[in-house]
DNA sequence: ATGCATGAGGG
DNA sequence: CCTCATGCATA
């Protein structure tokens, strides 16, 4: 049995996971009206699926209520087709244009699979947690509940969600078509690294830090420093809590649900300090 | 479910 | 220093 992972890190120890399941459980969210918004980069290299697509984000969160929302028909593909930086031999030859578990999937692929993929589990009455482990013991990459959670709630870049997206499908034919093969689970439990206490940062300073971050996402080190400073936080917490804030707006489902789609083309490119303060 | 954190990889 | 994948600890 591939009890060893191939992480440097370790598991957690080993403990009841009595976690009361998400299932009736589903966040709060309002609602948020469907519509797309183009991400401006992601031409980096996948080396497995590597393809620089295009893709809109299709920010249509539904509640713990049934899924109704009539995003299973995408009448417009995600093929806005970006200048691929990287260059395409044969590549390029393909045309992306619906399928239906291979290769690239779609936005609204993905969402319509989160989506299933929770009723699922949930049926068969596993928790995030659970498959997480399953994923370890069955493919060797052990993931955490958070990972399985964002997962669902897409919350993570479309990259990783489609990186994903093949180990989860595979748990779930195993899962449902297994009626009574008991996954064995076991973990090692090794630890040894300190983690920093989390650092938890007041509403209001909170708030001062978005409105630096709408004003300028990526300050130089200077400006963290004297922002750091004025807000008697640790220059470190600072710089980590835009790197943080950077990535939740790569999301599927970014925090910020403007109400309109605007195209901001504009690339500031010669101007990369935001002074003031 | 999510906030802050770590670390690998890139430049 | 950054991005990006990922998770411990916590609300």
């Amino acid at each position: 049995m591939a009890t060893a992972a191939s992480n440097p890190y370790s598991i957690l120890s080993s403990s009841s996971l009595v976690h009361a399941d998400s299932a009736g459980m589903q966040q709060g969210s309002p609602f948020r009206n469907p519509q797309k918004l183009l991400q401006s980069d992601y031409l980096q290299g996948v080396p497995s699926n590597g393809h620089p697509l295009g893709h809109h984000w299709v920010t249509s969160l539904s509640d713990g209520t049934p899924w109704s929302s009539t995003l299973a028909t995408s009448p417009l593909d995600q093929q806005d087709v970006k200048p691929d930086p990287a260059d395409h031999g044969d590549i390029g030859s393909h045309h992306c244009q619906d399928h239906s578990d291979e290769e690239t999937p779609t936005s609204d692929e993905l969402e319509q699979f989160a989506k299933q993929f929770k009723q699922r589990r949930i049926k068969l009455g596993f928790t995030q947690a659970d498959v997480g482990l399953a994923l370890g013991t069955l493919y060797g990459n052990v993931f955490s509940q958070t990972t399985i959670c964002r997962f669902e709630a897409l919350q993570l870049s479309f990259k990783n969600m489609c990186k994903l997206k093949p180990l989860l499908n595979k748990w779930l034919e195993e899962a449902d078509s297994s009626t009574g093969s008991p996954t064995s689970i076991d973990k090692i439990a090794a630890q040894g690294r300190k983690r920093k206490k989390r650092t938890s940062i007041e509403v209001s300073v909170k708030g001062v830090l978005e409105t630096h971050f709408l004003k300028c996402p990526k300050p130089a080190a200077q400006e963290i420093s004297s922002l750091a400073d004025s807000l008697q936080l640790e220059k470190e917490v600072v710089r980590v809590w835009f790197c943080n804030r950077r990535q939740k707006e790569k999301r599927m489902t970014p925090p910020g649900d403007q109400q309109q789609h605007e195209v901001y083309s504009h690339n500031v490119k010669t101007d990369t300090s935001c002074h003031d303060l």
